[in-house]
DNA sequence: GTGAAAGCGCTAACAC
DNA sequence: GTGTTAGCGCTTTCAC
């Protein structure tokens, strides 16, 4: 395999290297006669021709490569999206490289200039914070790139995610007509684009309500359990009332279940809980964790189509912001205020 | 950026392209007089100069991409083995290009087609099949690659795994220990080698403790929760005493423990249950589910140093067979015999 | 519509 | 030690 190269189907179809190329690209296949595009291609077929990518990229400056920057693939947030673009881009003749960063700075600027340098065509970006040095000089450099689930202060680059305000309010909405008064916020980290939206939304939504709760916000320090029990152990110590808690993600949410557990808190008993994120499994716990659902496969897929775009018309539109649906996974740990 | 070329490092430092190439080469510095060498790197680094790769792998027929073939990252099961592989890949200088193939064997070849198109270096296999002609193909055209976690009958490459037996053995004693008498096996399917060796080390295991129970082994048709609930309903219907159950994997034994609560048996009381690789948050559910952990991140990384080895030199060594140390995690679905 | 020829940026063989 | 010369396999002017 990759034996055959284009000279050898040139010659087999009885025509000018040239021409083949001609013939077997989308692109410039209607300069050449359908009697010739049939026989070339008809060679290319028989040989099992499949063209080589580093040379034409070298003529073409393309590498087809993309590549997609996560924290973390370990987390079962990403996967999700990170099949989602491969499809999209493999579909597109592209491949995905992948890179995990563990959210370190100097990590991704590393890993993103190793791409650069390999002539990758463009990123699809999952690490972004709200203030990020990194992504301001890609988007001056105008690197096609793309941001997914997580955005920037400066909105300078596209932008796909899932519709956090609503998820947020949906989940409060929930707990609000299940009784709930005191409702708290264990949010994400606020040098996330989500941790942010999420808090925002969570003190508009309650105060819609007519709650007066907007004190019970607190931001983790990671969307972590570690990181959210350590919140819930603060909630609980600042001796405020709550019979509610929506949690930044579903591992901060393992976390508060756990710190309440320990404190003899029940769920759902004594204390609702609402993760988001929607991890898989989650209604085999205990109990059954309800959970905002985000399109993740949908978000990557969308990333990469936008980002392909960029990578082809390397215009200066404008960013696009799109957010998608999103859904209440209404489970066992939210129950009705006793 | 990606703009300054060899031939410009040459210029300004006033040498030929050649010499330039050479001094900036680890491997051909030695030939290059010190001065030169300080000069062009001088020079380089002034200009800001990073190699073109794709121009160095068209003349070197080199890549140093690495393809990763798994099944489907949203499976909790490869997240950790990709970090591992990708660590020790960056490290050396090495990108990761991941593939998903959801198993199926058309999918899977055109995905090697392609990334060998790309000229890529060598493959990290996740998915090997017992019987597999396009890994035999691989193998026969001397093909660097190495296997992860499931190997082939042929053992023609090298492999790196679990060590699925005394993973399988620690699961039975355990059970034993616990009074069970009458275990049955829900394993993976026979076209793995996964399946094959925990139900051959499961049978085996049963017999050195003198348990009659050889015909409680069922081959499920996936490693899914659908083809676990599946299987456990055979069990169930077959009429056939057990009060223990080794699920193939963890969703395996998440299908099982569904049919079981459907039929009215409890887990642990009446039915205990093992799983296989211990996913993330198993000690969360209800009942937590013993499992056995497999070094995960390790085996990738593993995999990924025996493929450079390879790369780098690529004699035919025979092919190495690593197994790595396993660990039963004990947790409460597994209970003493009533 | 097709052939000819000129490279993309780099490295490796061969001179000197 | 360093310059020279050829390409790697492809695309893309430019002729015809």
């Amino acid at each position: 395999m990759q034996r055959i190269k284009l000279a050898d189907v040139a010659r087999a179809a009885g025509v000018h290297p040239g021409t083949a190329s001609r013939a077997l690209n989308p692109q410039t296949r209607e300069q050449v006669s359908p009697a010739t595009v049939r026989r070339v291609t008809r060679a290319a077929q028989r040989l099992g021709y499949v063209p080589n990518s580093v040379a034409r990229g070298l003529r073409t400056a393309r590498s087809f490569l993309i590549g997609m920057v996560v924290p973390d693939v370990t987390n079962p947030l990403f996967p999700p999206m990170v099949r989602g673009a491969e499809k999209v881009l493999t579909q597109a003749g592209y491949t995905l490289v992948l890179t995990d960063t563990d959210n370190d700075a100097a990590t991704e600027r590393r890993q993103i200039e190793l791409l650069r340098a390999r002539g990758t065509d463009g990123f699809i970006v999952a690490t972004a914070r709200w203030e990020d040095d990194l992504l301001a000089e890609i988007a001056a450099a105008g690197v096609p790139a793309v941001l997914v689930n997580r955005n920037t202060a400066s909105a300078e680059l596209p932008y796909v995610g899932g519709d956090e305000r609503t998820g947020v309010r949906l989940a409060v909405d929930h707990l609000v007509a299940l009784g709930h008064r005191h409702i708290a916020h264990l949010g994400g980290p606020a040098d996330t684009s989500t941790g942010r939206e999420r808090a925002a939304a969570f003190r508009q939504s309650v105060l819609q309500h007519g709650l007066p709760a907007t004190d019970l916000v607190w931001a983790c320090a990671a969307y972590t359990e570690q990181a959210g029990a350590e919140a819930a152990g603060h909630l609980l110590a600042s001796g405020r009332e709550f019979t509610a808690v929506v949690a930044g993600n579903d591992l901060i949410a393992f976390g508060v279940l756990d710190t309440l557990t320990r404190a003899g808190r029940s769920c759902p008993g004594e204390v609702s809980l609402i993760g988001f994120n929607d991890m898989p499994h989650l209604d085999k716990l205990a109990p059954p964790l309800t959970s905002v659902a985000l399109p993740l496969a949908e978000m990557g897929a969308q990333a990469a189509r936008i980002l392909l775009a960029r990578v082809d018309a390397p215009g200066r539109e404008p960013p696009t912001q799109s957010l998608l649906g999103v859904e209440l996974k209404v489970r066992a740990s939210t129950a009705p205020v006793t």
